[in-house]
DNA sequence: CCTTTTACCCACTATGTCAATAGGTAAATA
DNA sequence: TATTTACCTATTGACATAGTGGGTAAAAGG
């Protein structure tokens, strides 16, 4: 299940570019827009500062804004770097899993057809996207 | 992700069907398989009993046994039965979910279009397989 | 220069889930 | 009646989730 960052983070996107005006904008008229805790939001927006998803700056005037064009941000890209890997379970998200059945697994081919479906689903949609 | 329990539980259907001769099979034995504590699978199993994927029976020989062929049993009611909806979100999840949101909100979509696929993925596949 | 506005940073907490473990009781068979 | 098995209740440690609280730093306007 996709929890709170990651969709909250979405709703940030979608904000900053509908709002988009060339100007930055502040969390507080975010955090009012969209009726999340300002306080959390810091936490969430911190995170996409430090992935690339935004820039900010502080300071009258200051705020946040996207770094490309809509169509240009992956879901997928946004969604991984809130959530982590977008993998079904453990021996295909940690890079240093270990697993001794790894060769025998009956459910492995599963998961990587799983794992290979959502990642098309969420790489070949983008913020533009959820706006119209 | 996929916790545990739903793997756990494949592994448990898995084994069943591999061993199946008719009998009850022990859970000593499937827990000596696949290399699971069988305290843990006891709870495991005792869900998988009560969602009616097993069968189970006390004293010398018993054990579980399935209750369908395998391919008769679809992934979906599997993983459904030990990790609950298969839903992305909360508010597509919970069947109690309000949101004042939901009819405004630019990301449902996209959850519905996803969850339709997870759900078609899984429920287009069969224990029967996972076997082969 | 000073105040205001904004981002940015660190610590804390309550709640819940995960992945078990521990120790028992009930039932079925030989 | 002893053995084998399922079945039941409770507890635990570690971690994640979804926040809150209280500050510091930076940028701009007056």
């Amino acid at each position: 299940m996709i929890s709170t960052k990651g969709r909250y983070a979405l709703r940030v996107m979608i904000d900053l570019a509908e709002h988009d005006t060339g100007n930055y904008i502040p969390l507080k008229d975010i955090a009012e827009r969209q009726e999340i805790s300002k306080k959390y939001l810091e936490i969430i927006v911190k995170e996409m500062v430090q992935g690339g998803l935004v820039v900010g700056t502080s300071g009258k005037g200051g705020g946040y804004k996207l770094v490309k064009k809509p169509e240009k941000y992956k879901i997928g890209e946004i969604l991984e770097l809130m959530e982590g890997p977008l993998n079904s379970v453990a021996c295909l998200a940690d890079k240093g899993f270990k697993c001794e059945r790894k060769k025998s697994c009956q459910t492995l081919p599963m998961w990587v057809e799983f794992d290979k479906m959502v990642h098309d689903f969420f790489y070949h949609k983008t913020l533009k996207d959820l706006i119209e």
